[in-house]
DNA sequence: GGTTCAGTTATTGTATACAGAAACTTCCAT
DNA sequence: ATGGAAGTTTCTGTATACAATAACTGAACC
């Protein structure tokens, strides 16, 4: 039943999938929880095929798993788990920043990526960051990290890197949202910059092993950022990322 | 073949999943090939539904992709989507190494590792080593893989092992189907095994950076013997023939 | 002869019906 | 009251029907 006709232009299967995803990452969904076919159906208004088709790929993307008697559930991840994974998406962008800077980009190929690191320099400069220009920093630093990637100009590595970053608390502005609550919260933004600085030089100089490991460095800097977020405030639900950003003082 | 009546118990889901996977990878479906849904229908046996999961899994496993009209495809790779697979497992395989040495492993744990490694000694003891004993190190060699892969315990890098471990031709056993026409197989094989074995050796001593470099000089070798083979270009009988396409695909 | 348009075919996306299984409830017996 | 068993209910897995759209074929017109 076509009750509405938005969107008509994009798949049942697709727009369920968005749908059921905002409501993993929002929260509404604790982990562990089974996600019922029928009630998916119910949040999505797509029927049951476009809504399991939308599962399965959810699964494939690490936010669900499923349930061996039949079903899917939400994943739910240790701290190290977590840890891991910002660690893994450490790594698989430094492969991606070492094979730009190995197979050489031109100046031409840099320009988004510093006109994006001029944006964010505009938002850091004010020091008691607002809340908007906080989901601003948000969009422009995973912009940032998603360009960097393509940089490698390898369709493997784009996709691998773009899997890691799938996971919320993984993604290269997870570590912001859960620090947002830090007082060196702008301190760190600071550090972060001038990571993304440091990347661009190594891979306009062909110095593939400094771009590398300064992007593993940069993965650890989330890493710690986000045990410390973690320790300060006590609830430890999985860092419902979205959450986070619209509802600052959730809890 | 003859799996049709087999395995009542898994899903016609997964039955399908692995019927398919194993159609591409024998190479029965060219690189770019559409590959309809009443073709699988009919490959398979299962009905359309299952099929559809299948496909939707097999995309995300990285061997079909979507065709933006409808369908899906044999997704096709360039040789250097091939090498940079393969470069990507030895930097996951690297990552997993490391955690396992500086997360520490018990001997105990060591043991079906040295086990499967005596095991390939046995097997490539023989100068012009068989057929029959090529795929059993075959397995044996991705058993290797995947205990090593497990030595990190750390679910989210496991994960992402596997999936760079899923291309066929990335595969840390796809090297040694395409080296296997070259005259210098054996000397390759005593040189992998070496790596093996360094690469315990450092686990044990809880030398990280050396396991991690170690497996991805392992994986190097891979890729290096890739490419002789593809340049004498001989017989690839053994090898999944999908992957190795002669088309320089574009972009 | 080439191009375009229309009719036809085939294939995908979606919805739904049906069967089997798992979980929950209820009732009986110890 | 508690444990177990049977009935019920809900859910998933599977099959299939239907609709819309993309691809193909053929013919007519330029």
């Amino acid at each position: 039943m076509a009750e509405r006709e938005a969107d008509r232009s994009v798949s049942q299967t697709v727009r369920a999938q968005l749908a059921l995803r905002d409501l993993i990452l929002s929260g509404s969904l604790r982990p562990g929880e089974r996600v019922s076919e029928l009630q998916a159906v119910e949040a999505t208004g797509a029927s049951r095929t476009p809504v399991r088709m939308a599962l399965v790929r959810l699964e494939e993307e690490g936010l669900l798993e499923t349930i061996p008697s039949g079903g899917f559930m939400i994943k739910s991840f240790s701290e190290r788990d977590i840890l891991d994974s910002i660690e893994l998406r450490g790594t698989l962008e430094g492969l991606a920043a070492r094979l730009a800077a190995e197979r050489g980009v031109s100046v031409r190929d840099l320009e988004p990526l510093r006109e994006c690191l001029a944006q964010i320099d505009d938002l850091v400069a004010q020091d008691p960051i607002s809340i908007e220009a906080f989901s601003s920093y948000v969009a422009l630093n995973a912009r940032f990290h998603a360009l960097l990637a393509e940089l490698s100009r390898s369709p493997p590595v784009i996709r691998q890197v773009d899997r890691a970053c799938a996971l919320p608390f993984a993604s290269p502005s997870g570590f912001v949202m859960a620090q947002s609550a830090l007082p060196e919260a702008h301190h760190i933004l600071l550090l972060a910059q001038d990571h993304h600085r440091i990347v661009l030089d190594a891979i306009e100089n062909r110095e593939g092993a400094r771009a590398e490991s300064i992007m593993r460095e940069h993965a650890r800097l989330a890493a710690r950022n986000l045990r410390a977020a973690l320790k300060t405030r006590s609830h430890f639900d999985l860092v419902p990322a979205s959450a986070l950003i619209k509802t600052p003082s959730a809890s």
